[in-house]
DNA sequence: ACACCGTACTATACACTGTACGTTAGGAGC
DNA sequence: GCTCCTAACGTACAGTGTATAGTACGGTGT
């Protein structure tokens, strides 16, 4: 029987063919199957490697956040947090499944807890003490994510004329009365969703915030 | 042959059974033939009522958005900016698949532009300009959705004590060298992640930094 | 009263999915 | 050369969404 030779695979090799598996077809479309195939192999080989679907998706997690690079250490804490927040949104979305990745599972991975160290060293380097940092932490880390899952979100809705059609007829079948603002704010909201001005707004509001609050 | 007699199905109907299962079985093991078994009913008979899965999805999602309270007409800006925020982040507290449908899907339906009408009133009525308005509406919207599924799927986590139990000792084998931070603040990161004072800690850092730059 | 037609629902089928189970063959160590 | 371990195999199952075609019922026009 025409087998493949032992040892040909990998966690590594299964974790990077996945990966471009995901960013080809979308994240949607990614399927066990699908990367066995690619690889040559039935699909339960790939249990030799991981327990299940979720722990592959972990481990291309993981893989992901490897790439972020690491926290300049000579600038301001406020330059330094906003370096932080702007290379993942950045890695968010040179791989759009990561958002995915980051929503439908919980952080573990030591790639993952490497970034989570870059901030709250920051945080605690510039002198918040331990219950700021965390709830700062958790909050600029939850404004990344969600601020960034929108923005991919809404980039691909643009792209598929069909739906893009739609969300413009639903949005220009509002009746001018029942909702004012929302029909006048209709073009700017289009202008302004998503892109480095949007997400930097909403992160110098964060920062001014924390600014005020400062430790001497 | 035991054909069910007509017209005991409505869009409405089959929205509320689907909410029903999403909150009894959870958002993932949600499915069209559950709910049409649900209601004595080939699952085929749906797709008289959605065009798909997705468009299910969609009316859920208007369904949950109607259940909104309106704003308040009666308080200074900033109270009313944090009723809309905090009802927002509650009714996905009270229905978790909430935040699934809100993440993956734009924004469509009439509720759902009533929502976005009475944030954007406000933000108008207290002087900003137009770009500013979207651009303020955008962000807490993110931040709300982006903290709330976060929390949601933390309880999730924890809920589940196989999950709970690896993500601590992933925890746990960190080593202090590397990672002193994360280590240090760990308790603090678990003991508050979530809960009220977590979300409102970011939403006044926000209306913080949006008070600076408010409009005299 | 009766034929008709649109529509609400059914039946069947297809191409998928993740993964449990049992089997087999390749390489390492004796 | 033999044994053992394990990586990869094949098969199977219980699901999924939905395309397509068929069927019976309710309301309407005559």
């Amino acid at each position: 029987m025409a087998r493949t030779p032992r040892n040909t695979l990998s966690a590594d090799l299964i974790v990077r063919t996945a990966l471009e598996l995901m960013e080809a077809k979308g994240t949607d479309a990614f399927s066990l199957r699908g990367v066995a195939g690619e690889l040559g192999v039935g699909p339960m080989a790939l249990y030799t490697y991981f327990r299940n679907k979720d722990d592959l998706y972990d481990a291309v997690r993981d893989h992901l956040m490897a790439l972020l690079p690491a926290v300049p250490s000579d600038a301001p804490w406020p330059d330094q947090v906003r370096t932080v927040c702007r290379s993942l949104r950045l890695l968010m979305l040179q791989h759009p499944c990561l958002a995915q990745l980051l929503a439908g599972r919980p952080l573990s991975g030591h790639e993952t807890a490497r970034v989570a160290e870059g901030l709250l060293g920051v945080l605690r380097a510039a002198g918040f003490d331990a219950e700021t940092a965390a709830r700062t932490h958790t909050t600029l880390f939850t404004y990344v994510l969600g601020s960034t899952s929108w923005e991919i979100q809404m980039a691909a809705e643009r792209r598929d004329p069909e739906a893009w059609r739609r969300l413009r007829t639903s949005m220009e079948s509002l009746s001018a009365r029942d909702f004012p603002s929302v029909v006048e704010l209709a073009p700017e909201l289009a202008r302004t969703t998503g892109g480095d001005e949007q997400f930097d707004y909403g992160l110098n509001l964060l920062l001014a915030g924390l600014q005020v609050r400062t430790p001497s």
